[in-house]
RNA sequence: GGUCCGGUGGUGUAGGGGUUAACAUGCCUCCCUGUCACGGAGGAGAUCGCGAGUUCAAAUCUCGUCCGGACCGCCA
């Protein structure tokens, strides 16, 4: 006989009906004659009933042998409100045993059990328990919709290479070396940005790619060596039809995941964004922001805010309603420790209860201390957290720890999806180790119009046309609309301190298509493993991927980056220092 | 590159100079016909990540190293 049903899927509406189950013995509870063990496939668990006269048959199931058995279900006197079929089970009047299995180094039916690394290192065992599964599942189901739905919009998927030329702006690459080309290298995709580019000018109008891409750089929680991006660009588009269509996308895919439509998608430019939540991916789902209290002090006798202002920097503060009484001196201090991360020197606090106390109240006049008062609307049981620094060094450290009180303070509604557009990025960062500007999305983002006369005289004010999505204070996609004009290109390239001989070394090909008619064209990248977190509700990115790394980018299952054969050396014309 | 936390039976933890290295769970044997975190009786299983050092004595203290995790830098 062959399978009938899957497990989880039996009800109560079945009883009475003969069916074939297979699975994975998930528990057995041994009453003597009596043996209940329960199955387990992808889609859950039934309870099975061995009895007297078939009991002997199965003595020697363990935990993860894989059966194959024939029974009736039937409805159980004692329900199970716990499990999904718990009202059922089957009576098994048949038993095959497909396989058995050694007693695992992790139990499969505990998901509290075992910590990453043996997780890791018996990922397949880990991928058995219900939570993984449905976490793939829901990727699945992310990518299927997606696939839909630019589908259904006119966009055609392809491929673009995984062996690539290297082009060291930006993050280190992945190196493949060359057994046709001794001494050269592929380099794997940081992301298919210039191949998509080219189906622009080679006039595809509308393409995606649920795109493999690769970056050598350290890893974090949300952070793998390799990730997932689902990746758009249409061609004779402006910011607003990119902002729609994703939108869109984003409600297709909350509706048929959650069944929720969302709310309108706030927006912000940069500027507002660093100055009021100190990120460029602020959680929204909390409000506290940053307030820029500098103008209360431009007379103030307090040595540190003085010098502080002095030296052209801000006093900025957070201020933290009703929960003065929730801090004590070891728990500021505990703060203090965690802002130093963010390379502020020190963090100020003043708590108010009709009156103010607090580490800088000494140093406070009346009339700074009611001037906080009355502009931050502070009453009883307020906590004002201020840091003097550098404009960027107190915004950050304040946005970090913002986030972090948000966390600590239980602010954050666990159901809620903020959604943020943050635009104007500026187009260029300068680079303390390399002593120059940088772009700071990529040398093909095109700048504001109005800001292209600033290109090379006042890189620090000049703005552009990209743009971020932020969901819950992750950056959910990175986009712009990107350069199409040869000489505006080569006035970026320019501006970077890029001759145009280096530009033609890197990106000739590239530079060359330009030339042919291209189109006006932007688009995304969205973080595959980030909104798939999101939506699961985990904060670890392995959690989302079906063979993650470590975070030193090593697989503990396959011990990949391994050694090689010296043969395997030779023929690529490479000897390991 | 840096900071912090961790590494003790299969798994998860406790112990923090002298212990028979403790507990839970898993595993093995036996008993059990209504369990679902089944129950009961018994049992096996650990050179305390690795290497030096201090000490009469190190799982415990020190240094180094490897591994795992979080974060800063980095991630065009």
């Amino acid at each position: 006989m062959e399978r009938t049903h899957h497990n989880g899927n039996l009800s109560i509406k079945n009883v009475n009906e003969y069916v074939c189950l297979v699975g994975w013995v998930a528990k057995r509870r041994n009453l003597g004659s009596l043996v209940f063990m329960d199955l387990r496939d992808r889609s859950g668990i039934v309870q099975l009933v061995f009895d007297e006269t078939i009991e002997e048959q199965v003595k020697d199931v363990r935990n993860e042998y894989v059966l194959q058995v024939e029974g009736i279900v039937l409805e159980r006197k004692d329900k199970n409100p716990k499990l999904a079929t718990g009202e059922i089970e089957v009576k098994v009047e048949k038993v095959k045993i497909i396989n058995s299995s050694l007693t695992t180094p992790i139990i499969v039916a505990d998901e509290t059990d075992a910590l990453e690394d043996t997780r890791l290192k018996y990922r397949y065992l880990d991928l058995r328990r219900p939570t993984l599964q449905n976490n793939l599942m829901l990727r699945h189901k992310i990518c299927m919709i997606t696939r839909n739905f630019l589908s259904e919009e006119g966009f055609i998927e392809v491929e673009t290479p995984i062996l690539c030329k290297s082009t060291p702006e930006g993050a280190r690459d992945y190196l493949v070396p060359s057994r046709m080309f001794n001494g050269k290298f592929y380099a794997l995709p940081q992301s298919p940005q210039i191949y998509k580019q080219l189906l622009m000018v080679a006039g595809m109008e509308k393409y995606f790619q649920i795109a493999r891409c690769f970056r050598d750089e350290d890893l974090r929680a949300d952070r793998q060596p390799e990730f997932t991006q689902i990746d758009i660009e249409m061609s004779f588009i402006e910011e607003e039809d990119i902002f729609n269509l994703v939108e869109k996308l984003m409600n297709e895919i909350f509706k048929g995941v959650k069944g929720i439509s969302l709310d309108k998608f706030v927006r912000m430019t940069y500027n507002e964004c660093m100055a009021k939540y100190g990120s460029d991916k602020p959680d929204l789902r909390f409000d506290m922001p940053i307030q820029n209290v500098s103008n209360l002090f431009v007379n103030t006798e307090f040595g540190i805010f003085k010098d502080c202002l002095n030296n052209g920097g801000q006093i900025n503060c957070l201020v933290v309603k009703d929960a003065a009484d929730k801090f004590s001196r070891k728990d500021l201090d505990k703060l203090q420790e965690f802002v130093k991360v963010y390379k502020a020197k020190a963090l100020a606090f003043l708590k108010y209860n009709g009156e103010f106390s607090g580490s800088i109240n000494k140093v406070l006049s009346d009339e700074e201390k009611n001037a906080l008062l009355n502009t931050l609307n502070i009453s009883d049981n307020d906590m004002i957290l201020f840091i003097a620094d550098k404009a960027k060094v107190s915004l950050t450290s304040l946005g970090a720890l913002r986030v972090k009180l948000g966390k600590d303070l239980n602010l954050i509604d666990n159901e809620a999806y903020k959604f943020l557009w943050v635009t104007n990025f500026p187009m260029f960062e300068y680079s303390e180790e390399e002593n120059r500007y940088v772009a700071a999305h990529h040398p093909f983002t095109s700048p504001n119009p109005e800001d292209v006369d600033k290109l090379l005289t006042d890189k620090a004010n000049c703005y552009s046309r990209a743009y971020d999505l932020v969901l819950n204070g992750y950056e959910l996609l990175s986009g712009s609309i990107r350069i199409h004009d040869q000489q505006l290109q080569e006035k970026v390239f320019e501006a970077i301190g890029m001759t145009m001989e280096e530009a033609n070394e890197k990106f000739g090909f590239f530079l060359e298509a330009f030339k042919y008619g291209t189109p006006p064209h932007g688009g995304v990248g969205i973080g595959l493993e980030r909104l798939t977190m999101i939506l699961a509700g985990t904060e670890n990115i392995r959690d989302v991927v079906a063979f993650p790394k470590t975070a030193s980018a090593y697989d503990l299952m396959s011990e990949a980056p391994n050694v090689v054969d010296d043969k395997q050396l030779d023929e690529l014309g490479i000897k390991v220092k």
